[in-house]
RNA sequence: GCCCCCAUCGUCUAGAGGCCCAGGACACCUCCCUUUCACGGAGGCGACACCGGUUCGAAUCCGGUUGGGGGUACCA
């Protein structure tokens, strides 16, 4: 089949002059990674700002590579963050279909075209002529590439060996001496020698293309105007440069984004951690406060604020703006803007992100090790299935309780998953008696300790004012002979369990007076060890 | 090896020849607030990779060196 009626098939885009088309292509490789994340935001907000159209292309022309479940992880990552597509898989468009593999014909079309019109050729070398040629010039110091063996075969050669069923791909006929180069909106142009580039393959043994000839094809046919994409491809953009040439097409606007490094400067990979959007989520970050960091790391905001919402970002991005330098996904960072977002919540949506997020992670049906940043080693604590589940329960069991609990707490967390860690002692069914030796630290004395809490049991009264209570702790301490401090330490201790809680009083008017009263004689009838 | 990109505090950056013995934010440290933690407030530590040019004058322009990153597949 020709290619004309593709072009006929998907006409130019009617959209209002200065509206801009843009994608992302990722392939289902594996778990929605970061990366696709940052040019999804970037992607995303360009559309939105020049009221054009966004598009999310799969791209699966690796069927060695293809994971199963990539696809739906992608678009569920993506559903989280709250990047909706125009056009994509999930909802349609008008240029699709928007997965490579079903679009194979096209690709086959414009490969032909190329033949044709003698900017590519048909070769038949085998991987292992391949693979002793790349090793003779690894061996001779050479540039490693293909030698064009098969460029100059007759017609009739050609067409025999294809009659006869031999494999072949197709490739890219790349010109002699010749400069190529490209606009990048954030480098300036960047040129190549033509001699530096390979005759690469464009469309497979297999019938499926490689990249190169997909991506051109396809940000052709659905009309894509601005291409941004991550720095790894620059130095395969000059194969797209001449692809475009050879075509006949007006190329996109393009810039390249500087990649994501870990904290040891390497391009982020799975071996530096969880780079998966859905392991962020499961750390407890939340949607905005992902996007704002992945984009504020790559983007200055003018007045320098960290902390932007994305319609702020939309009105005031420009690709030019773009660094390019690499930047460092530091998880201090990270963890200061999420924490913005969460102190920003009201204790109701609060409640409603701590129980889906639970619910999250409960669909995950496994133990989840929460890792927080530390300078020698990161620290972590594991939560079994079975305690998720319980603190689940307790959480969800009073909203209305749950919600005083998180009334004083925002600015002391900085995800979600905080919330989890820090919070079981408000909960009756969750709380454990406490541990000797932590209760009896403040005071040193074990005696002491039993002897104060019984008198302060004796005196105890719930629900009296903030100052008549917090006097009657001082004078109790006085009377004893111990620091004020010391005393409330303790207190805080039998009641908590725990050395950091919110203000005592405070914790002590959302238990209630019974419940306070039980874990102080729980805490009272200590066995004395020492 | 070859090709390409890049180079300001630990990190992200401001800086587009004199306004910079370099400004902000995160982190870190100190102090204040304080019954702990957190929040908040006030301070502090801390960088123009190096070498040559150009210029009256360079973080800013040019060249080189070094360093880092990416690419080099019938992967994307």
């Amino acid at each position: 089949m020709d290619f004309e009626p593709y072009e006929a098939a998907y006409p130019p885009r009617q959209l209002p002059p200065g509206a801009l088309v843009t994608r992302i292509g990722p392939s289902p490789t594996g778990k929605a990674h970061v990366g696709t994340a940052l040019q999804a935001v970037i992607n995303r907000a360009l559309a939105d700002g020049s009221g054009g159209a966004f598009l999310l292309r799969i791209e699966d022309t690796d069927r060695e590579r293809f994971v199963e479940g990539a696809v739906e992880d992608l678009l569920a990552a993506l559903d989280w963050l709250g990047i909706r597509p125009d056009e994509s898989v999930a909802c349609g468009g008008k240029y699709g279909p928007y997965v490579q593999s079903e679009r194979l014909p096209i690709y086959q079309a414009a490969a032909r075209r190329l033949v044709e019109s003698g900017h590519a050729y048909y070769c038949f070398c085998t991987p292992e002529r391949l693979e002793s040629v790349r090793l003779a010039q690894q061996a001779a110091g050479k540039p490693t590439m293909y030698d064009r063996h098969c460029r100059n075969l007759g017609s009739e050669q050609v067409e025999a060996r294809l009659a006869s069923g031999e494999k072949a791909v197709v490739r890219l006929k790349v010109p002699d001496d010749t400069e190529i180069a490209f606009d990048d909106l954030v480098r300036g142009r960047i040129a190549f020698e033509s001699q530096t580039i390979d005759d690469g393959v464009l469309l497979k043994s297999d019938g499926f293309p490689t990249y190169h000839l997909a991506v051109v094809v396809d940000d052709h046919l659905m009309r894509v105007s601005q291409i941004i994409r991550g720095e790894e491809w620059i130095p395969s953009t000059p194969k797209h440069v001449l692809l475009y040439q050879y075509f006949g097409w007006a190329m996109p606007r393009i810039a390249h984004t500087p990649i994501l490094r870990d904290m040891s400067r390497r391009k982020l990979s799975k071996r530096s951690g969880d780079t998966s959007i859905t392991g962020y989520r499961v750390q407890g970050y939340l949607p905005e406060g992902l996007r704002n960091f992945l984009t504020r790391i790559v983007w200055p905001h003018p007045e320098g604020k960290d902390v932007y919402d994305h319609a702020e970002f939309v009105r005031l991005f420009k690709p030019e703006d773009l660094p390019n330098t690499g930047p460092i996904v530091d998880p201090q960072l990270l963890d200061f803007i999420n924490g913005q977002y969460l102190r920003r919540l009201s204790p109701e949506p609060l409640y409603t992100a701590t129980v889906d997020y639970l619910q999250f992670l409960l669909d995950l049906d496994q133990d989840i090790t929460f890792e927080s940043y530390h300078p020698a080693a990161p620290i972590k604590h594991t939560l079994t299935r079975s305690e998720l589940e319980a603190f689940y329960g307790a959480f969800s069991a009073d909203p209305a309780y749950s919600e005083r609990v998180l009334m004083l707490e925002p600015e002391r967390y900085k995800r979600l998953s905080d919330i989890v860690l820090n919070t079981g002692f408000f909960f009756g069914a969750l709380f454990r008696p406490v541990d000797p030796k932590l209760l009896a630290k403040p005071l040193g004395s074990a005696e002491q300790v039993e002897a104060l809490l019984d008198e302060y049991l004796k005196l105890y009264q719930p629900d009296v004012p903030q100052a008549e209570w917090e006097q009657s702790v001082r004078d109790l301490a006085h009377q004893a002979g111990v620091k004020d401090g010391k005393l409330f330490m303790t207190l805080r201790i039998a009641i908590t369990g725990r050395e950091q809680t919110p203000p005592l009083f405070e914790v002590l008017t959302i238990l209630g007076g019974d419940e306070v009263q039980r874990r102080l004689e729980l805490a009272a009838a200590m066995p004395v060890s020492s």
